[in-house]
DNA sequence: CGCCGACCATACATGCTGTCTGGTCACCGT
DNA sequence: ACGGTGACCAGACAGCATGTATGGTCGGCG
C-alpha cells in the first residue's frame, strides 16, 4: 500500500497532529502511563491512522526527541568550535543545555526514563550522548594542543572516558532538574555546579 | 492438590522464594518486561500468595533493593569516617560501589530504570542517594576543616550540591557499566575516571 | 464515472494486573 | 477427636493495554 513516509508539509498532517498531541500529553502523564488511546483521542485521529504513521508509541517518542534535540544541537556549537576561552564557551554550552531541557522537559524526561527498556530508544539516546561526547573530546583535544599546562594535567587521563562522564553527568543533572529534585531544580545551582565540575576536571580552575 | 512442602517453620518462606525468583529473573529480563505470572511460576507460588506478601511487583523490587544496598552500606563506611587520607579512602569507596553494583547489577539496574515511574521506588531511590550525598557532605566538611587549602578552594562552592552531583554521577556510571555501555564496562576505566572527577572537584589533585 | 488512497469505526486476539471465590491442608487448643 | 484458623492453592474474573484485521466513507484524479 501507499508509503509516504516523508511527505511535504501539506501531506501528512495527521502525523503532526499525533506528535503534537503526544508532546502535550507528556507534560501531564509519564510516558509509560500514557496510552495510545489517549494520544489518538487528543489528536482526534483513529487508531488505524496512528498505526499507519507510527509503529508504536515508542516511535512517536523517538521522533519527538529527534526534533527537540535537532533544534538544540546548534546550541552546543560554540563549545565545539574553540573560538573563545574555555570558561565563556563552557558556560554558554551549559546554559544552552539547560535551555534545551527547559523547553523540552517532558519529552527528554520521557526518553531518559524509557531508553532502558526499548531498543530503538536506547540506540537513539546512546547515539545522542555519543555525539555530545565526541564534541567534548574534540574541544578537549584542541585545548590540550594549545595549552601545555593542560596537556600536562591530562597526562595519563582517558580523555574519551572523561568526556563521556561529563556528558552523562549533564544528562543526569538536567534530568533531575526536570524532575524537580533538589538542589538541581534551582537553575543557578545546577549551572554553577556543572561549571565547577567541568572546570576542575579539565582545566583545574576554580569556578 | 495443595501441599506445603515439608519445610521447617520458616515463617514466611514463600516471601523469600518470591524474592529469590524475582532476583534471578531480573538477570534475564528487564523489570518492566517481567510479569507477575513469570515470577510466581519460577517461585512455585500461587498468584494469591504473591499478592498476600506483596502489593505489586514494584514492592518486590523495593525489597530487593533494600536488601542489596543494606549489605553494601558498610562498604562506604570507611569513606565517611575520615580515618585515612582522602585518596585511599576515596578509592576504597569507589571500588566498594563498583563491587556493590557488580554483585547486584540486575536489581540496581531495575530500580534505576523504574524509579521514574513509580512513587514508591522513587522515594526509596532518592532517599538512598540522599544518604550517600549526606555521607559525602560530612566527609567534605571534615576535610575542609582540617585543610585550609581545600577550604580556600571550596570557597563559594555549594558543597551539598557538589556532593549530590558526585553521588549521582556515580549512580549513572555504575549503571552504564552494568548495562555494558562503553567505555564504562571496563572497570579500571570506570574507577579511574571517577577518581579523577572526585579528586579534581574536591581536592584539585591529579589522578 | 469509477478507482484508489486517506481516513474512520469497530472488533478482535492477546497479554498483563489485581481481586475474588472456593477449596485443601496442617496445626492447635479444648 | 473435633472444630477453628491460618497458610496456601487453582482458577475465574474485570479492566485495560497493545497491535492487527475488517469493512466502510469520502474526495480527488485519470
Amino acid at each position: 500500500m501507499a508509503r509516504r513516509d516523508e511527505n511535504q508539509p501539506s501531506g501528512a498532517e495527521l502525523r503532526v497532529r499525533i506528535l503534537d498531541a503526544a508532546r502535550e500529553l507528556l507534560k501531564e502523564r509519564s510516558f509509560d502511563a500514557l496510552s495510545v488511546a489517549e494520544i489518538i483521542t487528543a489528536a482526534g485521529v483513529s487508531r488505524a491512522s496512528f498505526y499507519f504513521y507510527f509503529a508504536s508509541k515508542q516511535a512517536v517518542l523517538a521522533e519527538l526527541v529527534r526534533r527537540a534535540v535537532g533544534a538544540g544541537h546548534e546550541a552546543a556549537e560554540p563549545w565545539v568550535q574553540a573560538s573563545a576561552g574555555p570558561r565563556e564557551t563552557l558556560r554558554a554550552g551549559i546554559e544552552g543545555g539547560a535551555d534545551l531541557w527547559l523547553s523540552n522537559a517532558a519529552v527528554l524526561r520521557a526518553i531518559v526514563e524509557s531508553w532502558g527498556s526499548d531498543p530503538q530508544l536506547r540506540e537513539l539516546w546512546l547515539a545522542l550522548m555519543g555525539t555530545f561526547t565526541d564534541a567534548t573530546i574534540g574541544r578537549i583535544e584542541a585545548d590540550r594542543a594549545a595549552d601545555p599546562a593542560m596537556a600536562a594535567r591530562l597526562e595519563g587521563v582517558d580523555v574519551p572516558a572523561l568526556a563521556a562522564t561529563l556528558t552523562w553527568t549533564g544528562e543526569r543533572l538536567y534530568y533531575l532538574a526536570a524532575c524537580g529534585v533538589p538542589p538541581f531544580d534551582d537553575r543557578k545551582v545546577l549551572v554553577d555546579t556543572l561549571m565547577h565540575l567541568w572546570l576542575s576536571a579539565l582545566y583545574a580552575m576554580d569556578s
